[in-house]
DNA sequence: CAACCGACCTGTTCGC
DNA sequence: TGCGAACAGGTCGGTT
C-alpha cells in the first residue's frame, strides 16, 4: 500500500514522536514480521536502543539508533506505524510493539503480515539494491534517459522496479504515466526525449504534491490520512479528466493499470 | 534480459 | 441475505 509519499509521511511522524526516546521493552506477536535477525535476537538487541531520528529511503523507513545501528521498517501492503500512550490497548493486527521510556509505545500494525522490520549494523545492508531517489537532485532527465536506453522493459514494469527508481508503486506509476501521456506498455528505449522530459517532470511533481498532502486516501481505510487526489488510478470506466474519453484498465505485471486510451497512445 | 506465476496474508468488495 | 471469487498500495524466488 504505502508508496513514497505515505512512507515519507510515516517517517516524519515517527521522527517527530520518537527522536531522543529509548526503547525499554518490546513484544513480537508475529515472528515473521521481523526480517532480520531472528525475533528473539531482535527483542534482546533492540531494548536499550535510543532513537536519533527517522527518515526514508525508497519505501523503507530508516531509524538511526544512538549505537550506530539502524532499524528499518517496510510497510509493504498494509503496514502502518502509530505512537500511542503506553496504556493504549494493542489492536488485533498489531504485530510488533516497542515500548519507550516516558510512556509511549510504537505499534507496528499490519493486517496482511507482509511488512518487515530489520535491525542491522548499517541500513545499506537492506537498501543496497535500491535505485535513485526520484525527489533527489540526482534524478535528472539525463539519468532517467540513460536508464531507459537499450532496455526492452515496458515503462510500467520499469517504474515499479525499485532497482531503477526507488519509491514509486502502482498508484503513482499509473498517475505519472497518465500525466505524461505515455501508454504503460511502451518499451522504455522507444520513448522520445520530449516524453522522457514529461515523465520526469510528472514523477517529481506528483510525488512532491503527494508528500505535501500526506499521501493518498483511497477511501478504503488502509491509509486514512492523506489528501492527494488521484486522476487515473482506480478510475477505469470513468471519464479521463483531460479528454473525457473512458479510462481503461489492463493488467501488467499482475497489477491493474488504468490509463486513457485516447491521450496515452502506444508508440 | 524480461515477463510470468505462485507465495506470502487478511479484509473488503463484487457478482450471482 | 449469503457465499465464493476476485482483488488490494509490495516484493521475492523460481520458471518460461
Amino acid at each position: 500500500m504505502p508508496e513514497l509519499p505515505e512512507v515519507e509521511t510515516v517517517a516524519r511522524y515517527v521522527s517527530e514522536k520518537l527522536s531522543g526516546k529509548t526503547v525499554v521493552g518490546a513484544e513480537v506477536n508475529w515472528e515473521r514480521s521481523i526480517g532480520t535477525p531472528d525475533s528473539s535476537v531482535f527483542l534482546r538487541e533492540i531494548v536499550g536502543c535510543k532513537v536519533l531520528r527517522a527518515w526514508r529511503r525508497g519505501k523503507f523507513i530508516v531509524i538511526d539508533l544512538s549505537n550506530g545501528r539502524n532499524m528499518l521498517v517496510h510497510l509493504r501492503m498494509s503496514g502502518d506505524l502509530q505512537v500511542k500512550p503506553a496504556n493504549a490497548p494493542a489492536r488485533i493486527h498489531d504485530r510488533v510493539l516497542l515500548r519507550f521510556a516516558r510512556g509511549q509505545t510504537l505499534h507496528f500494525y499490519d493486517p496482511r503480515k507482509f511488512g518487515r522490520i530489520y535491525l542491522v549494523d548499517n541500513y545499506a545492508q537492506v537498501t543496497r539494491k535500491l535505485g535513485i531517489e526520484p525527489l533527489s537532485d540526482d534524478f535528472t532527465v539525463e539519468r532517467l534517459g540513460a536508464l531507459f536506453s537499450k532496455r526492452k522493459t515496458r515503462v510500467k514494469n520499469f517504474l515499479l522496479d525499485q532497482r531503477f527508481v526507488a519509491g514509486l508503486g502502482n498508484i503513482y506509476a499509473v498517475e505519472s504515466l497518465w500525466a505524461a501521456e505515455i501508454h504503460p506498455l511502451t518499451q522504455v528505449a522507444r520513448i522520445p526525449r520530449r516524453k522522457i522530459i514529461a515523465l520526469h517532470s510528472a514523477i517529481r511533481k506528483i510525488l512532491s504534491n503527494a508528500v505535501a498532502s500526506a499521501g493518498t486516501d483511497l477511501g478504503d481505510g488502509v491509509w486514512k490520512y492523506g489528501g492527494y487526489r488521484v486522476k487515473a488510478y482506480g478510475r477505469a470506466g470513468k471519464p479521463c479528466p483531460r479528454c473525457k474519453a473512458t479510462l481503461r484498465r489492463i493488467v501488467i505485471a499482475q497489477r491493474g493499470s488504468d490509463y486513457c486510451p485516447c491521450c496515452q497512445r502506444r508508440r
